[in-house]
DNA sequence: AGGCCGATCCTCT
DNA sequence: GAGGATCGGCCTA
């Protein structure tokens, strides 16, 4: 509507991005009530070959060691490391870091400084409008291949399969700022309603397997993992 | 100083 | 459905 004006008097802020940035109140929470409410959000990477962007359509929570009781499957559960130290400062930050030595993974840091809850970004589906052939490319598929029925699927539905889709690394990406309007990277509002979450148990975890705080969006055909449909209804 | 092991993905049966 | 790739970081000694 009205956007574009405001985009064009701003583009500093938001040229050729989609909907608005969110603040840095929006992560200001817990980590339980930041994840489902990141569902439907857009994950924006601005990178030399174009907007790289999905919807977020899966995120799991994982809980501080101040919450009671601490969550033995959360990287900050045995305090700051120099690895997770990023979750330890404020809210609204990336946390990226090395899988199995060969993939990342990324996080959202909730909560105000010296707390350490965050959400895991499991699934994107690739937005429209953006530079969906390079995330093709950028995991090893041809841009051709998307034609194809349940392909599209295989772009960003997983942690590690997101970051390599967007192309976010540690290296470059670990820390950065997501509601640095400067920023290269930034979760933002694009106006899309959510209407249901579910939540379910989280996936490749050994402790606290059982706890539900996995939050999807039912039904969208980019949510990983399709045999663990069942959950609970939340409210938002 | 060294060993262990993952918030994964892909391939093969 | 199972197993291998692959390595940084964290824990124990």
């Amino acid at each position: 509507m009205e956007e574009n004006a405001q985009v064009d008097r701003q583009p500093e802020t938001g040229a050729g991005l989609p909907g608005r940035l969110l603040a840095r109140a929006f992560f200001d929470a817990p980590p339980q009530l930041v994840a489902p409410r990141l569902l439907g959000k857009v994950l924006a990477h601005r990178t030399g070959a174009g907007l790289l962007a999905g919807r977020i359509v899966e995120a799991e929570a994982y809980l501080g060691p101040h919450s009671d009781p601490p969550d033995p499957a959360a990287h900050a559960h045995r305090g700051p490391t120099p690895r997770n130290c990023v979750l330890f400062g404020p809210a609204g930050h990336a946390y990226v870091y090395t899988i199995y030595g060969r993939y990342f993974c990324m996080n959202v840091s909730c909560e105000a400084e010296g707390r350490a809850g965050c959400v895991l970004l499991r699934a994107l589906e690739p937005l429209a409008g953006t530079e969906v052939a390079q995330m093709a490319r950028n995991r090893g598929l041809a841009p051709g291949d998307l034609t194809a029925a349940g392909l599209v699927r295989q772009l960003a539905s997983g942690p590690g399969r997101l970051c390599q889709a967007l192309g976010l690394t540690r290296r470059l990406h670990n820390g950065l700022d997501l509601a640095n309007p400067a920023s290269p990277l930034q979760i933002r509002d694009d106006g899309y309603a959510v209407t249901e979450v579910l939540a379910t148990a989280r996936i490749g975890i050994r402790e606290a397997v059982d706890w539900p705080l996995r939050f999807v969006l039912p039904g969208n055909r980019c949510v990983s993992g399709a045999k663990i449909a069942i959950g609970k209804r939340v409210l938002l």
